[in-house]
DNA sequence: TAGTAATTTCAGTAATTACTGAAATAAAGA
DNA sequence: TCTTTATTTCAGTAATTACTGAAATTACTA
């Protein structure tokens, strides 16, 4: 399979892209390629679009499938597997996220909570003490700001995100408003 | 300095975890020194609180500093430089989304801006075109809705952040809401 | 302005990570 | 079962990144 020049650009870019993150070049570029590409591709296809050897191909499908990025299948009357992306682009968002979290943010509040539980013995360790306090009090903040909104349909949560700061204008002025009409709302000024 | 066991294990993760980021061990673990310090380090403290040598100090805050994380100072009657992290936990977030952003996001932006002016050439192209437009809109949603959020006093971001997804019921039941009340709210139905 | 202290640069080397080809394993059909 | 094909593993090597020590530069003081 040859790449148009228009996929050689968008595949190269998700490879440099890759480092600046944890993920290397090759993961980076096979995830492109499956994203854009209009079918499922065999691990052999992928190796000779992007000129990896087959094994590094084989690898980096591993590692994809570890941060379940990918899905794989089979076609009739081919033994071979084939790997496509989700086609819900907000799956492979949220996936994203999730793992990340897992792997990043998880790990550090773990080792916080364990540090926070020791008492300081010394004015070093105070200070120590109340920084990692406040790290970890963010850091569980913006989890459970995530996980919460996370449980949203992706059209609410698309809804939300356009609306951005602005809907926190009906929050402020919540005291001036008052509900009208019968209706099912579940809202009351006690909820908020 | 001997660094206490709590501020080892402190220093020591954020050596480990910085190379899931990008970062590497050496700037991680200055981080987080400079984080829990009492008061700000010069490099050659720094050096030899961590094992590192003054070079790769000299390096690591060089690093440091064109991610805007930390601050430079000088002390009376000393003209060794000294290094601190901003006191407010939310200045560092900040500092750090928004570097995250420049150098990963909007490189990707531009690339998928310039990939998506060019008509596409053949049934694959066109796939992929239609590929790279989603990821583009979906990118460019939530870079817009972080510089609105972004604008925030940190005081009324954290109050929107608890809030998590309870505040959308506002939205979706504000046909039900009606001002009451003089105030000078700049709130109409028609704003949101 | 010379002398000293502090900092940065950089070439060389160490350590780590990425990648390949060959061998091993697994899966399917005859 | 044996044979063929697909996939994975892994030891060795290539490439990249991290780190050091020495030299160069910069900044200050007398």
């Amino acid at each position: 399979m040859k790449l148009s020049p228009l996929l050689q650009t968008f595949v190269m870019h998700f490879g440099e892209m890759g480092s600046r993150w944890g993920i290397n070049r090759t993961v980076g570029q096979i995830y492109a390629l499956l994203y854009v590409s209009e079918k499922p591709l065999n691990a052999e296809e992928i190796a000779e679009a992007l000129g990896f050897s087959r094994s590094n191909v084989s690898m980096g499908l591993k590692e994809l499938d570890s941060w379940r990025l990918t899905r794989m299948q089979h076609l009739p009357n081919d033994r071979r597997e084939y790997f496509t992306t989700p086609d819900d682009i907000w799956v492979i968002v949220r996936t994203l996220v999730e793992e990340r979290r897992k792997r990043e943010i998880d790990p550090t509040l773990t080792m916080l909570r364990d540090a926070l539980l020791q008492t300081p013995q010394s004015p070093q360790e105070e200070q120590a003490h109340a920084k990692m306090q406040e790290m970890h009090d963010l850091i569980e903040m913006l989890t459970n700001w995530y996980a919460d909104v996370q449980k949203m349909e992706t059209e609410r949560l698309v809804n939300l995100l356009k609306l951005g700061s602005k809907i926190y204008k009906l929050y402020e002025f919540k005291d001036k408003f008052t509900l009208v009409g019968g209706g099912k709302s579940k809202i009351t000024k006690g909820t908020l």
